[in-house]
DNA sequence: AACCTCATCGGAAACGTTTACGGGTCGAAA
DNA sequence: TTTCGACCCGTAAACGTTTCCGATGAGGTT
């Protein structure tokens, strides 16, 4: 190991110019050129590299920044965790990643193994949560500078980023009207997300906006549970009891792109052809939806931006604290966007 | 921030004592039981934490591992970072997750970072490889233990995990010979990947065990391509060919799940409905595969598995070196499974 | 001649741990 | 009485940085 008294001693300074060479510290403008070259050369010679440990101790600096994921199986996850690598990347920090596998207690041990490692800001993508407020006391007390994706907070220590649900939902459901169906089905989501709702909300506006009359029959709602991917077994079981009804539909809006998913292998196996006999659209745009067959019409979350918005709310806190400013906690709630692809047609 | 100092002072003992208590450390034999008592309430009184960086300042530890995945889109990394998740946790290291995006001086770049927070293992997830084996050589004279999931290396000194490609590409061609299909087409992997070779040996060989003689004009190639997710539109590409050719085939042998869903989506637009009319076999196994539609019949790699054993060699390594005993590289080849779905179908 | 400013550097004190070493006490064996 | 373990605990030296103070000259100003 080469450490920076090595370096001193090999270019024939002391370990205070030598520091202050290689950080570019503001004191290195009293250093001449001919003495920095001298360092550097030695520097590079010995093949220093700061010991980060020691540097941190001093400096109370980790340069690293907390992941926390609720399930990282979920599609919706990965390019969201794309974002977020590609923009702490920019800044030269390092993530750590932690899944917490929707269980408290896996949340509260992470939590403290993150604080300990003195992360600079902390990131929790919220995306499959039945949320559990105070989990987050500890992490509003440790006033690190903290974003929360995919669910918004009342508190107003913790930014957060999430995509409008409600504009998403008028989105989807303005678009198998405009095509011109009139007998939609409805899979909500499950009664504890954040996300139902909104979406909801914002589905009936536009029926409201149309005209529409929603038919209760045709509105079924995803159980709870915490494995994301059951919202796939959700769809397809909920279509089922849809078709066995006999109550005739010639659109389906699903909750998500998986329940989305779910629909269509019920109705193909009911031999309802997508999208002849029946469209589908479904919500988030996770990667899979472009390769399904047929590929799913659906809302667009910018999840690869919402990652990387999360991640400049937090870099901004972190400066903020350096600074000893500071920022109130921002929610950003980005724009959706309708995909249209092949599993909706026009009945027009 | 209270220091053990703090606790020191609290407690009435010295901080070494402090220390040796909080630490479990092999001298605390000597400690009476009730000057333990008195430290560990002061020290939860005080709601001590003790300092990592100092903690690794001292004791080179990091108690953190480097997970460098060459490209996150890519539903392959999915299952395996969750095994590797958590069997880290298990074993209480933290995971630094970095993505090189098939870039090479992102991959330097990260290295660099990782070997500077004097991470104590190295897991490499090298599923969409072209693969430059000098990049390796930062890694090898790093002596930091190293294990590659999903490519094997001829140097001995980084471990190894990888699915037996020869094996799996048997069991998908069994599975199709074994249906009563005699008129097969072949997407194969592109040249530069190291599962392309050996997947197809394994086919080559089932074929010559039954007798089977492969049409070369039913053979397609994947193009090189960084992009793992362009493995579906050269699936789809290749299949269009192939349909054009009028060179009639009952199924098709895909080189992954992607290029598989690219195949089901031509010929289900040539209205070719699978499996009634052309079976189609992926391999890999990716979350997609079982919500597709038709689900895939696919070959699959135990991804968790594998990164749970990855973590596995990477762990043994570390203790090897704290224990200054050193133990070569361990490679492993794990069986793949053939899963059954709806994509194929017996032509019996 | 006394005084200040700039430029250039080094000494030494932190940062918060862990641990090698040694100094006690106390009972028992020689 | 001395010696010798076994216990119990503290002093101080690391680990490798960064940074607060100066120190020293050189040159310019009062």
């Amino acid at each position: 190991m080469v450490t920076i008294r090595d370096v001193a001693k090999a270019s024939g300074f002391s370990s205070t110019t030598v520091s202050i060479v290689l950080n570019n510290a503001p004191l290195s403008r009293y250093i001449p050129p001919d003495t920095k070259k001298k360092i550097e050369r030695a520097a590079k010679r010995l093949g220093y590299r700061p010991n980060q440990f020691a540097r941190s101790l001093r400096s109370r600096r980790s340069h690293a920044v907390g992941v926390m994921v609720f399930d990282m199986t979920d599609p919706y996850c990965t390019l969201v965790l794309r974002g977020i690598e590609n923009t702490l990347y920019q800044s030269s920090y390092l993530p750590i990643l932690t899944d917490v596998h929707n269980e408290r207690a896996r949340f509260e041990r992470y939590l403290e193994m993150l604080l300990d490692r003195r992360i600079e800001g902390l990131i929790v993508l919220a995306n499959w949560l039945f949320l559990d407020i105070n989990l987050l006391a500890d992490v509003e007390k440790s006033s690190i500078p903290t974003a929360m994706i995919g669910c918004e907070l009342k508190t107003d220590s913790i930014s957060s980023v999430i995509v409008d649900n409600e504009v998403g939902g008028y989105l989807a459901m303005e678009h198998l009207h405009s095509l011109g169906h009139r007998k939609i089905a409805f899979i909500r989501g499950p009664k504890g997300l954040t996300d139902t709702t909104p979406r909801w909300r914002g589905i009936r506006n536009c029926a409201r906006d149309c005209q529409y009359e929603i038919d209760n029959r045709l509105i079924m709602e995803i159980p709870e549970s915490r494995d994301p991917m059951s919202s796939f077994d959700a769809g397809q079981k909920l279509t089922e009891d849809l078709i066995r009804q006999k109550r005739p539909f010639t659109a389906l809006l699903a909750f998500d792109d998986m329940s989305a998913f779910g629909a269509i292998r019920a109705l193909t196996r009911a031999g309802i052809r997508v999208p002849e006999h029946c469209s589908v659209i479904g919500f988030d745009d996770v990667a899979t939806s472009a390769l399904y067959t047929p590929a799913l019409t659906t809302v667009r979350q910018p999840m690869e931006a919402m990652g990387a918005s999360a991640v400049g709310v937090v870099v901004e806190g972190i400066n903020a604290v350096l600074e000893k400013r500071d920022v109130g906690a921002t929610h950003r709630k980005v724009a959706p966007e309708l995909v249209v692809r092949e599993s909706t047609r026009s009945l027009l």
